[in-house]
DNA sequence: ATAGAATCGGAGAGCATTCTCCGTTTGTCG
DNA sequence: CGACAAACGGAGAATGCTCTCCGATTCTAT
């Protein structure tokens, strides 16, 4: 356990100032170069020396979480948002698709969300298992209603899912991430008898 | 420029065995733990010091493109001699298909396809380009018989067999690579009306 | 203004990785 | 068998990365 428990005294505002600002960088290069960005890199491009950016961020881990982890909360709240919609299908569809348009243009969620790269979620965080859950959810409601073929397994349309986001990475961003969810949502409705 | 143009001297009988020696060596490991194995581990898993390796393979990248070329040769070959086949649907599918079920037992070629990660082929190589081009010509005959949805693009393709491949990296190797290209394919056909 | 605490900066420790160099060992040919 | 070229082995140079340490600097409260 550290030292700063609940809310330590306030940061000096200089040092607020400072923090939010290797933040904003960080934000910029992790979205445009992914999670292979190296600390010291982050650091230069914020003007800053590595020691000042590690007194906030005690490891690059804790910085990459900081700037990423909002977002992949904001996906499984809005994933529990559709969780009682109308249309199922529309829904999971609606969702998936959001999902990958959003990431496609950061580098590091595409990076993070395919994961076999690292994942800068600790260990303990049940992030992972929370977005896997809500997309779980309603992958079920729209396979209840037939929006879905049925032999499609939550673990599945994770795959499904990451495998839009390989479109964007590396040099060749320009949409391919939102035209293959087209296909792939496409291929995962029953197929029409 | 080298100094071995052509065919030079015959290699001495235990370097030709050492060199084939690290070569099915390389080729395990490639498979099992992916592009991003070290070449001293190779090394050592071969029983070899370093500096052997070196003299058979001049640089890390050498090595792999001599254990994965042949691989990818492979695929474009079979391309071409899908490329008169009755059956233009069939062929495109069904090619789209081996390739991922042979790439997904195999890390290094997933890790290589889905690129983005590093590619060990030199610039100058066409090999790239070759597979490009042969799943393009395969993508255009099976629109050409409308069994393919006229839209997709070759780039559509090659990013949806890419995305097939994610499935299968890292720890979770499983199948789901096949699982997803069944789905994948699906979406490729025209909407039935 | 000034003392004292909070913050900064960046050299460098520690580690991993690719690749080089050269003394030592081993195969081959007469 | 013996000599010489070929091949081996692994220490270590060079690079790049994460993270630590502490003297120098800057803020803030009085």
């Amino acid at each position: 356990m550290g030292d700063d428990h609940g809310a330590a005294r306030p940061l000096r505002a200089d040092a607020r100032r400072n923090r939010e600002r290797v933040l904003q960088i960080a934000q910029q290069a992790l979205a445009s170069d992914g999670l292979t960005i190296s600390f010291d890199e982050i650091a230069r491009r914020a003007g800053f020396g590595v020691g000042t950016v590690y007194r906030h961020f005690p490891t690059k881990e804790a910085l990459f979480e900081a700037v990423l982890l909002g977002r992949i909360e904001r996906f499984v709240a809005d994933a529990r948002a559709l969780a009682t919609a109308e249309d199922a299908g529309r829904a999971f569809f609606g969702w998936f698709a959001a999902v990958v348009e959003q990431a496609s243009g950061n580098q590091a969620l595409c990076d993070m969300l395919d994961s076999g790269t690292a994942m800068p979620v600790r260990p303990g965080s049940t992030l992972a298992r929370d977005f896997a859950a809500a997309l779980g959810r309603l992958l079920a409601r729209a396979q209840r209603v037939g929006a879905v073929r049925a032999d499609l397994t939550a673990e599945d349309a994770l795959d499904l899912l990451r495998g839009c986001l390989v479109a964007e990475r590396g040099a060749r961003a320009r949409g391919g991430a939102v035209r293959m969810a087209d296909v792939v949502c496409d291929g995962m409705r029953p197929r029409s008898l």
